[in-house]
DNA sequence: GTAGGGTTAG
């Protein structure tokens, strides 16, 4: 489509006689065709009114624009509105204004609003979106402008530049008719905003003659490297100095530590304004000089919000909430930083309850604020709130930034809500942030931890440049699934793409070995740990060979691994030692194991239920009962085992013996059944294994009625057929719930996937993928 | 005399 051409004569030198009609403001709507008019087709004619001079429009445009710097914006447009004729310049300077104050919607509605565009509209606007991050509108807009000029052409080069097309940026630079001095400027930022500070430096090198400004904007690109040397001759070959010139030196001094040189610059520098002084306190900030900067702040003549901003992060980073929130309070200008900066530290320091109310309290929120509130009810434990926040954020309107992203899904891993982490998946998608490592990790976590392997092997596939944690993610989900092999697999796909193990890989890898019964390759993995990536042993991977070992029955062997430790076992060593000796019966072992465990972690309700099994299950009800007493003089408290089910959305939680539940009767005529059945498949329960020393019939029904029983029946009633039923417990599976599972997995045909703490069990005809060891 | 594009701090 062809632009109509302008008259020459109005080839905007004078830019407010060039008069472009909008038909509709919403770019994408636009019909281009009827984006110009010529100028000889007056859509709008002026109206004439004696009184109000040429001089008088100016001095009010002048007025709003001071209006606007000072941020004040309801009396720019009082003014604006209460004038009897305004020029297109009148409504540039309100729709820069507001733009400047971070007000995009309303600058968009008078922008649709005018009734003349002229070329210094469009380019406002043009930065507008740039700046509101939206690239596509921006371009758009610059493709529909009959007409452009240098300006023009500046915005859009440095749009691609801030959203990382550094090719696009270069395509426009060559393209360009015109080129002046902030052209080039231009494409020097896109070199050094994203990183590539050689092909900056190249280019600076093969023209002469640049401003102060491009010798800073390459000076801040080894700044932005930490490339201090490199800097400093940049500054001393400067032909002319700025302030930002000192400023970004200065500033490149302090963030290295080195605060003697700052100081010295600091001392030299012609002017010292806002900049050079916050340079100064951040600097002595990240040098962990609380005292120094906190000095430098007081002395300081004049101080802006990033200043006081900058000190208050500097008390919340060394957990000192009461100074923080001293200056808080006494701070004259605080912008959604200062809150966002405050709300994290509470919720940092667990308290959630004052981050919530600075949350409720403050004027103005954006994605950091709600991420920051997310993630601090995620980290105190509270689940349920941060999700009801996220949903809250939604409906908010505001938009899901990474952070907010990764912090819900990885919720969602907690809680196993499989249902809301695929809804997520979604807007993950729509947001473009799936291929990234950040969110994308997280996703693949999710998924892992939800129970559904083979989509987060999907996700994993699509991730670009996967880093060690995608890696690790992947090869422990695995692990925890009972896919050893695929996890072993996966180990050596990652060394083929040179991507180095480290400790976590490798307990991944243990684990899969162990989890699948390798012995000799968990062995050999072993034993090459360090000498082929030079990693340590520490107590996670003696762990996992102790509970290999053990697993496989060869108890002396992990015990001698034991010994050969060269530190002391922590608990969770001598737990694998306690599991294993439970799965071979060999009670005097799992009762040292035990008394260990004591020792350590007298708070460690699991171990006694463990050993309380173990005396049950020889049929030492005596010592069950000592056992018993024993938690109860300790004030240890078993923790209540439940188990949950996400239907339609809903998570469905029970307890043992639960008959809370709306569908209770049908839940348990539907087990009634199953039991029925199962019997007739040869299940016998294992009433040993009952912790209580109860009558027979009463064991029976104990068993009947353990939560994951219970979960799995509403799972396979609710969930359609060919799906899996997945079931999440907060403690290990009983034993024979899992052997029931086994039947009913069988019995109804359907895979069942249950998650305990330890693993995941995939119960499908009759087995379980675990191999009954757990 | 008024409006638009390039460099520094959290």
């Amino acid at each position: 489509m062809r632009f109509k051409q302008l008259h020459t004569s109005s080839l905007c030198l004078l830019p407010n006689r060039t008069r472009i009609h909008a038909q509709s403001a919403t770019p994408p709507r636009r019909n281009t065709s009827d984006f110009f008019k010529s100028p000889t087709t007056k859509s709008l004619p002026q109206p004439r009114t004696k009184k109000v001079t040429d001089s008088d429009i100016v001095k009010c445009n002048i007025a709003i624009t001071t209006h606007m710097r000072n941020g004040q914006c309801d009396l720019a447009l009082r003014l604006f509105n209460s004038m009897p004729r305004k020029t297109t310049v009148s409504y540039n300077t309100m729709i820069s204004g507001y733009l400047s104050n971070g007000s995009f919607k309303l600058a968009h509605q008078l922008f649709d609003e005018m009734p003349l565009k002229d070329l210094v509209t469009c380019n406002i606007m043009i930065s507008g979106y740039i700046k509101n991050k939206n690239l596509l509108a921006a371009r758009q807009l610059f493709d529909e402008m009959p007409v452009k000029d240098v300006v023009s052409w500046n915005a859009i080069l440095s749009g691609y530049a801030q959203n990382g097309l550094v090719d696009e940026a270069r395509r426009v630079f060559h393209l360009m008719p015109e080129k002046n001095e902030i052209s080039w400027n231009g494409i020097l930022a896109a070199y050094v905003q994203n990183g590539r500070i050689e092909e900056a430096r190249r280019l600076f090198e093969s023209k002469g003659r640049w401003p102060v400004v491009s010798w800073n904007c390459l000076m801040s690109g080894y700044l932005k490297k930490k490339r201090l040397e490199e800097a400093r001759q940049i500054f001393d070959r400067m032909p002319v100095r700025d302030a930002v010139s000192w400023n970004t030196m200065i500033t490149c001094y302090a963030q290295i530590g080195r605060m003697e040189e700052a100081r010295k610059l600091f001392e030299k520098s012609p002017i010292r304004d806002v900049f050079t002084w916050t340079a100064m306190v951040s600097g002595y900030i990240q040098n962990g000089q609380l005292h120094d900067a906190r000095r430098i702040f007081d002395e300081m003549p004049e101080k802006n919000v990033i200043s006081w901003n900058a000190m208050i992060a500097g008390y919340v980073q060394s957990k000192n909430m009461n100074l923080a929130g001293e200056l808080f309070e006494a701070m004259p200008c605080r912008n959604v930083s200062s809150w966002n900066t405050m709300i994290t530290g509470y919720a940092q320091s667990g308290d959630i309850a004052r981050a919530r109310n600075l949350f409720d309290r403050m004027p103005h929120r954006d994605c950091i604020s709600w991420a920051a509130i997310i993630a601090g009810y995620a980290q105190n434990g509270d689940s349920e709130e941060a999700l009801r926040m996220f949903i809250e954020m939604k409906r908010d309107g505001e938009r899901l930034n990474r952070s907010a992203f990764t912090c819900v899904l990885s919720i969602c891993a907690d809680i196993a809500a499989f249902e809301l982490g695929k809804q997520i998946h979604g807007r993950v998608v729509k947001a473009g942030y799936e291929f990234g490592c950040y969110v994308g990790n997280a996703l693949l976590a999710m998924y892992c931890r939800c129970g559904s392997i083979d989509e987060a092997y999907n996700v994993f596939k699509r991730i670009e440049d996967k880093d060690v944690v995608s890696w690790n993610t992947i090869i422990i989900g695995y692990a925890r699934h009972g896919f050893g092999e695929e996890a072993l697999k996966h180990f050596e796909s990652m060394k083929r793409a040179c991507i180095q193990p480290d400790e976590v890989t490798m307990v991944g890898v243990l684990s899969a070995c162990s989890h699948t019964g390798l012995v000799e390759r968990g062995r050999y993995y072993f034993n090459s740990m360090s000498q082929d990536y030079g990693i340590v042993a520490n107590s996670k991977h003696y762990t996992c060979m102790i509970d290999l070992l053990g697993r496989a029955g060869r108890l002396d062997d992990a015990q001698n691994l034991m010994r050969s430790m060269p530190f002391e076992p922590d608990a969770a060593t001598w737990g694998a030692l306690l599991g294993a000796s439970r799965i071979h019966g060999n009670t005097l072992l799992g009762e040292k194991a035990a008394e260990m465990i004591f020792a350590l972690e007298p708070w460690n309700s699991g171990m006694y239920v463990l050993l309380s099994n173990l005396y049950a299950s020889s049929g030492r009800w005596v010592d069950v009962r000592k056992m018993r007493s024993k938690m109860r003089d300790t004030g240890v408290n078993k923790v209540p085992g439940y188990s949950w089910v996400e239907v339609q959305n809903n998570i469905h939680t029970f307890s043992v013996g639960d008959s809370n539940h709306a569908e209770s009767d049908g839940i348990y005529a539907f087990l009634e059944e199953l039991d029925l059945r199962m019997k007739r498949d040869g299940y016998v329960s294992a009433t040993k294994l009952v912790l209580h020393d109860v009558e027979e019939e009463e064991k029976q029904h104990m068993l009947k009625c353990h939560s994951e029983k219970l979960a799995v029946a509403y799972g396979i009633m609710k969930i359609p057929s060919g799906r899996p039923v997945r079931v999440f417990k907060n403690l290990r599976v009983c034993e024979d719930c899992h052997t029931a599972i086994k039947h009913i997995a069988k019995i109804v045909g359907r895979l069942i996937i249950l998650r305990d703490p330890n693993r995941f069990h995939h119960f499908k005809d009759g087995v379980c993928n675990c191999g009954d060891y757990w």
